[in-house]
RNA sequence: CGGGGUAUGGCUCAAUUGGCUAGAGCACCUGGUUUGGGACCAGGGGAUUGUGGGUUCAAGUCCCACUACCCCGACCA
């Protein structure tokens, strides 16, 4: 991508009342805009990055099994009333069509995964089965804050298993919770698992992941070493206890809650009697699980753990590009070279964004640092005079100058 | 939902006790000079100040209501 074709541009005047570091950061280098309070769009860097951390949530939940659908957010009031939230849950965009009929957008997807699947499963040998969606949730939040780590309308992956057993479940559950781990270390993210009181499901497993960082709105007593987490109101391990699963130390921290997993138990299924049949021939009501992760709320976790005061450090693994090449000044030969490697680079399928805008070198470093892409790449008179650029990855402070003959060795 | 704050070109802000044609920076357009850490010169377009009332000879400025946004809290299946 050339910068200059791009839509969305970095920016040096923000807001200055707001002041989450991922909301300043994702504005100005121009991955998102805010249409209201906590509903963004996703510019086209920023949709790079959405799409990066939605491609690694989908490989994990594949992985596991689960099978991908996609359902209506638009959602009959009937099914709300089933199960007792229309009325008891108050983050729930209720809206009427014309013929003053009612519906919910989705917050959650139960309401429809739960009859959706027992249309099509009718006995135990086709369970169990999990379905996933990556999808746009709807939360009438009453302060939506944090730019996109907590918005009215987001990003979010939501998968719901089905079982006839509570072994079964629990089998499922836990190797859910490992491939949750593994989400948010291929996003670079740490977490910490921390066991939850279960929402409104008091009896049954909960566990929330927390992203640790000084950003979070959730105070923990957690592991320094390993994952054990717990939080604050609920913890039975105290500062500077040793961790009940490794004798680590615990310490008080804050995080983001980045994905959380329930054990529903026959909650919903009571509520739409799904029943199969199981091997004795007889009815059985089922058990779920249902998994989250927001994916939207992840890419300003990833922010929050990843910047410094020129900008975004992105990982590898979710960032907009590989490869930022700067080419600088207006020599012609200097621009003639740029495209040749911005040519040379698209052909080995790197994805890499050319600034090959008229701008002074001050402003195409700035930006560079602030758009946070790994790998920076200079050419300019100076670099070429020596039939090399300037390499310098975004995480580190020492540049090396690279002949351009091994320029794609090294960048393999 | 409770408390606090703010609302002025696309963006960030300014405008004296109410008083002359609402200014600047960024961004944008034209021309020129620049090009390794947010360059410079000259010229230019773009606002009737969130919305609705009110006070006044006169309102961006004062008063009332509403709306939106930001921050703190509560809330967060």
């Amino acid at each position: 991508m050339q910068y200059s074709n791009l839509f969305g541009k970095t920016t040096k005047n923000v807001q200055a009342d707001a002041d989450s570091a991922n909301a300043k950061l994702l504005t100005q280098g121009g991955f998102v805009d805010q249409e209201m309070a906590g509903v963004y769009t996703w510019l086209p860097l920023g949709l790079n990055v959405l799409r990066k951390v939605e491609q690694i949530v989908r490989e994990e939940m594949n992985a596991l099994g689960a099978l991908e659908v996609f359902m209506p957010s638009l959602q009959p009031k009937e099914y709300w009333e089933k199960t007792k939230r229309w009325e008891n849950v108050d983050i729930l965009f209720k809206i009427k069509s014309q013929t003053e009929k009612d519906y919910a957008l989705g917050c959650s997807h139960e309401e429809v995964v739960t009859p959706l699947v027992q249309k099509f499963i009718h006995s135990y040998k086709e369970l169990p089965l999990a379905v996933y969606q990556i999808n746009t949730k709807f939360r009438d939040e009453l302060r939506a804050k944090s730019g996109v780590l907590r918005g009215r309308e987001f990003r979010m992956k939501d998968m719901y298993s089905f079982h006839t057993t509570q072994e079964d479940l629990n089998n499922f559950y836990q190797r859910t919770l490992q491939a949750y781990v593994k989400v948010f270390s291929r996003c670079g993210i740490e977490v910490k698992v921390v066991q939850a009181s279960g929402g409104i499901f008091t009896s049954n497993i909960s566990h929330e992941f927390q992203a640790i960082t000084p950003a979070g709105e959730d105070v923990l007593l957690a592991c320094e070493k390993c994952s054990f987490g717990q939080n604050i109101e609920v913890a039975t391990v105290k500062e500077g206890d040793a961790c009940p699963q490794c004798g680590g130390k615990i310490i008080k921290t804050k995080g983001i809650e980045v994905g959380n997993i329930f054990d529903l138990g026959t909650k919903y299924s009571d509520s739409f009697k799904f029943e199969v049949n199981n091997a004795e021939g007889k009815t059985q009501r089922l058990i779920m699980g249902c998994y989250g992760i927001g994916t939207s709320r992840l890419v300003g976790a990833v922010v929050e753990t990843f910047h410094d005061e020129k900008g975004i450090i992105w990982p590898k693994s979710v960032a907009p590009y590989q490869v930022h090449l700067v080419s600088l000044g207006a020599d012609e030969n200097v621009q003639v070279e740029a495209e040749k490697l911005y040519n040379q680079l698209l052909e080995k399928g790197i994805e890499v964004l050319w600034d090959d805008r008229d701008a002074s070198a001050g402003a195409k470093l700035a930006d560079a640092d602030l758009i946070g892409v790994p790998t920076r790449l200079v050419i300019s008179k100076k670099t070429l005079a020596d039939d090399s650029v300037e390499l310098k990855e975004r995480n580190k402070n020492e540049a090396e100058m690279i002949k351009i003959s091994e320029l794609m060795e090294k960048l393999k």
